[in-house]
DNA sequence: TAGTTAAGCGGAGTACCTCTCCGTATACTA
DNA sequence: TAGTATACGGAGAGGTACTCCGCTTAACTA
């Protein structure tokens, strides 16, 4: 098969042009969400990174993929936030600790992240979403082996929760208040039916 | 001046067609945001109604204008229920259950109450959102005088969260979740540090 | 009942959107 | 330097929101 020596396909590395305008757009896309939000027209990134829409679509088949791209730094970051919580002292406040972090990713530019975790199982369901889940479930079960988080709850449940705030206070002009919010989840996290203390 | 009688201007009725466009239009909004959600294309809503978009657009002159008529009744059942449930036994339960009724609510018609009460304090903000946080605080008062609801906790906090559970499983496949969440924010606007029991 | 009038209607029109297709240009390889 | 796969750009199809204005018609009046 054409250029190929051992059986594995071995493709051509990507052209530089290619790569220099996969960057441009993560870039301007980036600015773009921050201004418009997550329905920012997608025409509007290609052309503030002097494409024409054909290779913007080239580069991200769908909205859901391109928001992933602007997301992916952050959401690796996250999970290695998680990973260095779970092994410290309190599994409670790596727990805390981790869902506050989250919960900043989830309202980034005018709740992209929280906007993409509804979205995308349903668009193209995985990646960052998976990711995102298996990193609480993580911190979760340690919290509730080593820690005092209720049994009954699921990191299910804690993500969608915490997304519902970001979601729910994107627009919102308070902004304390998605804490104060995050901070009464947590208080049902963790207390309410043991009666230790 | 020309057929006024007095010097209140005592406009003519609503001639009958246009008060039947506008029942139908409603009615079709309905059926419309039922099956696409509160994104749905109004131009789709104006064709099943049987008229021109020019004539959908004069009778609600934005989305949100369509949306809060679509849940007009709604809206208005859930503040005769606050009314009602405010006179009973316990502060505590009438507060749940009207939250419960309010979650039911905003999750109607995939998630178009929720996505209501986030955009409309944005583009015409007041009606239906006020009407909501004023049933919400008259509960969470009398909760937190003659029931257990904690004292740090404000209306506009629990119906922000609730709107956040909507949102964030207007999608979900789990019929259960909204409830469990909702559960999860009771036990903590009730009681989390106090060990009677 | 016929005439007058303004309320209301419809849909063409503008300007935007998403996403596709394909001829052209170009970076890399040999 | 030549050949080619890769990538680009933008026209175009089909959708959306929303406006404008000439025509229709319900409702009042005499």
């Amino acid at each position: 098969m054409t250029t190929t020596h051992g059986h594995v396909p071995a493709r051509r590395p990507r052209r530089t042009d290619a790569r220099l305008n996969r960057e441009r757009l993560i870039a301007k896309a980036q600015e773009v969400f921050a201004e418009a939000g997550p329905e920012a027209s997608l025409n509007e990134v290609a052309r503030r990174a002097g494409v024409g829409p054909g290779t913007l679509y080239r580069h991200f088949p769908n909205r859901s993929a391109l928001l992933t791209a602007v997301l992916r730094d952050r959401i690796e970051t996250l999970c290695e936030l998680a990973e260095t919580l779970s092994s410290s002292e309190s599994a409670d406040d790596a727990l805390t600790q981790w869902l506050r972090a989250f919960l900043v990713h989830a309202r980034v530019n005018q709740g992209l992240g929280g906007a993409l975790m509804v979205e995308e199982p349903v668009t193209l369901g995985l990646d960052c979403h998976r990711l995102i889940l298996d990193a609480a479930a993580d911190l979760l079960a340690q919290a509730q082996r080593r820690g005092t988080a209720r049994a009954d709850l699921t990191a299910d449940d804690l993500v969608q929760l915490v997304v519902g705030i970001a979601l729910s206070t994107a627009r919102s002009h308070d902004a304390e208040q998605p804490d104060r919010l995050l901070t009464l989840v947590l208080d049902a996290t963790y207390g309410t039916p043991l009666q230790n203390e």
